[in-house]
DNA sequence: TCGTTGATGATACGAGCGTATCAATGCCGA
DNA sequence: TCGGCATTGATACGCTCGTATCATCAACGA
């Protein structure tokens, strides 16, 4: 055969290059040619790791999780340890807020794909996601903590908490991208809320 | 002049069709001609009422808003007069959550007009919205009015919290529709804040 | 009454899309 | 060494899209 090529890693230069134009020009402008040139590959190439335009669009969203993830643990490691649980959740949404390039990106690319699902229902049911609500139970497990370290009203229900957090962030977010807010003024508005939520330290 | 109509209905009647397919289908759905057999016309009448595409989607829009405008207005006129400041809050938010179909399809329609914007904003730049961030202020408004009620502690900001109950309630919107929570514990999210938020009666 | 004009219809065009087809290439096992 | 197969390339097909063009119809002002 001829040079025998790591599989997964053409996968993941294909399905970057995807993430890249969806983040710059919209899910819309990455056609199967459009990911090739982006790539620099052929088009055949393309429909040889993923056959179908449905298979690139999904095989590509867990490299998006993956980015973002990153840039969570990213952000909580810079915190020191041990953390604060409270200093954690703060990190986690400020991270996932579009305040720079990558954020933003991110949640553009995020947003293109939730379209997606808009015009085409059936595609969630062939995303197999590992699991898309890690956020929100590692949130509830950190204010949960947090509960314990007195940082947190005691009557709170941490699984609300964490969902209304989490929602409130996306909220800001698409209101950011949306051009209805700068981003400064997100980021005050999460901070107003999390102040208030946790007690004065 | 052949039997001179009223263009303004005309154009309600083309552009309604067009979010009827974008509630339903997605706006990647609604192509001119989809828009005329809907709307019951030919696609030269579409051309001729909306001389391109820019122009019908962008001026299919307002319909939207109005029918938003129309339903919270709804839900606030049941209230009974004069309705505390507190229930308006609760009611205008509950009426943007997707609950039911009315207000699932409005936000579907809504979050596919994003993704267009998403993708091409300089849609964004030639849309001049006749007040974007109407239902932020009006919330405002009511809040300020709560806290003169003694409904809510004085030390809050008026104008914080309701950009964030509006992006809490956007956020849980999403994650409705994204099929990642039920509308009823989407509810029960955000009435767990907003019982939080106001005083106990 | 008649020609001007607003309103509607039928059809064509070029571009981009996803997908399919048919070859070439070069490495490795037998 | 050689034949088969994994890998890559070039190109074509059919479809739908937005838009443009040309023709037709009906009413009102003069």
């Amino acid at each position: 055969m001829p040079q025998r090529v790591d599989h997964e890693q053409r996968r993941r230069q294909i399905g970057e290059a995807l993430l890249r134009i969806a983040a710059t020009r919209g899910l819309l402008a990455a056609s199967m040619r459009e990911v090739a040139a982006e790539a620099g590959v052929s088009l055949r190439l393309v429909q040889y790791y993923f056959h179908t335009k449905d298979e690139l669009l999904l095989g590509s969203l867990p490299y998006l999780a993956e980015r973002l993830g990153a840039r969570i643990e990213a952000r909580i490691r810079a915190l020191g340890s041990p953390p604060a649980p409270r200093d954690v959740v703060v990190a986690a949404l400020e991270a996932v807020l579009p305040t720079d390039q990558e954020s933003r990106q991110i949640r553009t690319t995020y947003d293109a794909f939730y379209a997606l699902v808009l015009a085409d229902p059936s595609l969630a049911a062939k995303y197999e996601a590992k699991d898309p609500d890690a956020l929100e139970r590692f949130l509830t497990g950190q204010l949960a903590a947090a509960q314990a370290a007195g940082e947190l009203a005691a009557d709170h229900d941490p699984g609300h908490v964490a969902a209304g957090l989490l929602a409130l962030t996306n909220g800001l977010g698409a209101s950011v991208i949306g051009g209805q807010r700068s981003s400064e003024v997100a980021t005050e508005v999460l901070d107003y809320h999390l102040d208030r939520l946790f007690r004065p330290r």
